[in-house]
DNA sequence: TCAAAAGTGTTATCTGTACACCCATGT
DNA sequence: ACATGGGTGTACAGATAACACTTTTGA
């Protein structure tokens, strides 16, 4: 099927159902990942232009707000029970002004057969809200959506270009990941059930951009009481093999609870 | 001139103006001074009515959401240069089902008047941003709006009966000021230029819900060489007069941009 | 036997906390 | 004189940070 006709097709059935919806309201997500020692988020391509967007969507007229990002979110990797969390709302007059906006849009050839109702609709001014998610990058297998032909993660460290402030409001779950760090469950959302303590250390290295003292790190995160310690992992490598640890999930929710008074 | 008439002008000039309006959007301010030993929030009771709201309003379609709030803090306080920020955005679909909305609406006799237009307008939906702000108490003078008889400071721990959800909104405000405590300018925006250091010791106090140490706090905000110490003030008690002091302000913002790594 | 990483030990320094002490002030 | 709150001193417990030492592993 003519990827672009599959593309109008699905246009209109949401412009059919476009009274369900709020007008000028939307969401965008910052699903985080961890992977190679970097933190990574995930971007969608769209179809017919090329530039990345984040996830984000509408919300409908009987929806809270909360429940539009974890429907996002579900769509675009499968998953219902991960850490979400609202973190700001972006309200500039002029974040649709970008031509970049409408562009996938325009390469449409069969535009016209849009309304303009529908095209009236989705170049207003939108004020839109962001929620962060931490996730565990296997267990999740991406979905591109109607609009967009590829959804992959990407390092942050080497961003492409995004559409309208996406920038920005990467740069802002950032920063509230960081000044947020102990209140987080950082750990147990983005690592694997069992990990090594120098994945854990690698983890917080990549976050709080800094290198951690080894041996103080392993003393300070055994005492805080939430590691659980299994079998030593053969690495292969011509070392002595580390420990696997795990999370005790309900001391560890207990504790970022009142800030793990972790790295400041 | 006969209030009711007044009130019903004020919203048919609104009403006029509708179109300048974003539909469905709103900002509320949780305006917090400190005073007598206690934070205070600024409320607005409603004429005809008489429940209590938070000073808020609507955003024009020109306009940033920052600025909306800008204005409305401008409009109740008079100040335009004070500590403001985002904090959360309330996005329940059943926000507006509390029938406390419309209430004064009804209670005009001349309600007829209004549009029906205006009417599904205002009891539409509404997606609300929540801002924050600290003011010195002494430096405003409160003023009602069109809707309002009445616009003054409440004791946090003496709330009045709220409309929908803005005693949730005040709650998340609070817990904001907890966790960001280390991060917000709350000294220099909650005291007067020159205090003693009973004073601010008090105000942390109050934030924080449970007494601090005399002498060690004391010492730790000398050190943090962020105050410039003055004349003593003669109380007339009978004991040892305290210093006066006052915040050096480059200092005070270079420290908390880092975190005043305070008390946790 | 060697290099590399893991795990544990040691020590100096800083910070938090509690409380003791003297000082200034008005009755 | 004395009660009251302000300002400073001291001493101990615990946390932090830097680095040394030993152990395990595969080449």
């Amino acid at each position: 099927m003519d990827p672009e006709i599959d593309l109008l097709h699905h246009i209109k059935s949401f412009e059919a159902q476009l009274e369900d919806y709020l007008p000028g309201n939307s969401i965008d997500c910052v699903i985080l990942g961890y992977e190679s020692q970097q933190l990574k988020v995930l971007l969608l391509k769209w179809k017919n232009d090329g530039v990345w967007t984040l996830p984000g969507g509408f919300i409908k007229k009987t929806e809270h707000l909360d429940d539009a990002a974890q429907r996002v979110l579900q769509e675009r990797t499968g998953l219902s029970s991960v850490f979400v969390k609202q973190f700001y709302t972006f309200g500039s007059s002029v974040r649709n002004k970008n031509p970049q906006i409408s562009k996938p849009l325009y390469h449409l050839k069969k535009m016209e057969e849009l309304s303009p109702n529908f095209l009236k609709w989705i170049t207003n001014r939108f004020i839109t809200t962001g929620y962060f998610a931490l996730v565990d990058i296997k267990r999740i297998h991406p979905r591109p959506d109607a609009f967009s032909e590829v959804c992959e993660w990407k390092s942050l460290n080497a961003l492409p270009p995004l559409i309208l402030d996406h920038k920005e409001i990467i740069t802002k779950a950032l920063d509230h990941l960081k000044t947020q760090l102990n209140y987080l469950p950082i750990g147990i959302s983005l690592l694997p059930k069992k990990f090594t303590m120098q994945d854990l250390r690698k983890l917080y290295e990549a976050i709080l951009g800094k290198p951690l003292e080894r041996s103080n790190f392993q003393r300070k995160l055994l005492k805080l009481g939430i590691l659980i310690r299994h079998e030593k992992q053969m690495t292969g490598a011509a070392n002595k093999a580390p420990y696997l640890y795990s999370f005790s999930e309900e001391k560890y929710y207990e504790l970022i609870k009142n800030g793990i008074g972790f790295y400041s």
